[in-house]
DNA sequence: TCCCATGTGTAGTTCAGCTATACATAGGGC
DNA sequence: GCCCTATGTATAGCTGAACTACACATGGGA
């Protein structure tokens, strides 16, 4: 997930990952950095540089809120998606399936050409 | 298609795009423009200050060539895939998918919460 | 002790899609 | 004749998000 290519990709749909990890329980940097490398299986790799600065952007546009855990020697931030940002995550989900299956209707011509990926 | 989240799903696929419709008949910019919008039932609609630096930069990057057809009062060039223009619309073919599998992955817990879209 | 994983953060670069503008032709309505 | 729209290509400058590179700190294993 290095490639110019795959950059491009994330741009588009960088915040909806994010929101989506969010969607069932807070959640704090680095774990949203991990989970969303396990999910991928490694092909999506954030990086500290990527997420933090969205993290903030998120949270000064309202679609999350935080708060700082210092309990433990590691201090950690804690987000969880405001009222705002549930509607912002289907929202954004709605036109994402919209949107892969207009570029599915253009792929589709292509597709027996393909030949099966490994 | 004209809200921020669209512009940015537009980055990472419109080169897919644009190869996916050039991969059966050569066609021009304007032709191009409209068989996106037609297809995507008018929600990808590609601005000209956003096609024609595109067709330029594919064909600086020997993806496409182009040329000259002024037998008409309209002056039309025409593009058509290079043999590494077949190669790459294959391979991000195959990664556009891969990534749709990825998002849905994690999308999978929110879409029974989805309402249904009209 | 050293290194790595953990944990958060900022400064500056890059680059693609955007707006705005420019130019030109064909054809229909007035 | 004139205006407006669709057609057709093109460039200059703006914007914004993901990137690189760096900074700082703790915990635990070798």
């Amino acid at each position: 997930m290095s490639d110019s290519f795959q950059r491009d990709l994330l741009r588009g749909s960088l915040d909806l990952m994010v929101l989506s990890v969010l969607a069932d329980e807070p959640q704090y940097g680095y774990s949203i950095q991990k989970q969303i490398r396990d999910v991928s299986q490694g092909r999506v790799d954030l990086k500290a540089g990527t997420l933090y600065p969205l993290l903030h952007r998120l949270e000064s546009d309202k679609l999350i809120r935080s708060k700082w855990d210092d309990s433990t020697g590691r201090r950690r931030k804690w987000y969880e998606l405001t009222k705002a940002g549930h509607n912002r995550l289907r929202s954004q989900a709605r036109e994402w399936h919209s949107y892969v299956e207009c570029i599915g209707q253009l792929l589709t011509p292509i597709l027996p050409k393909l030949p099966k990926p490994a």
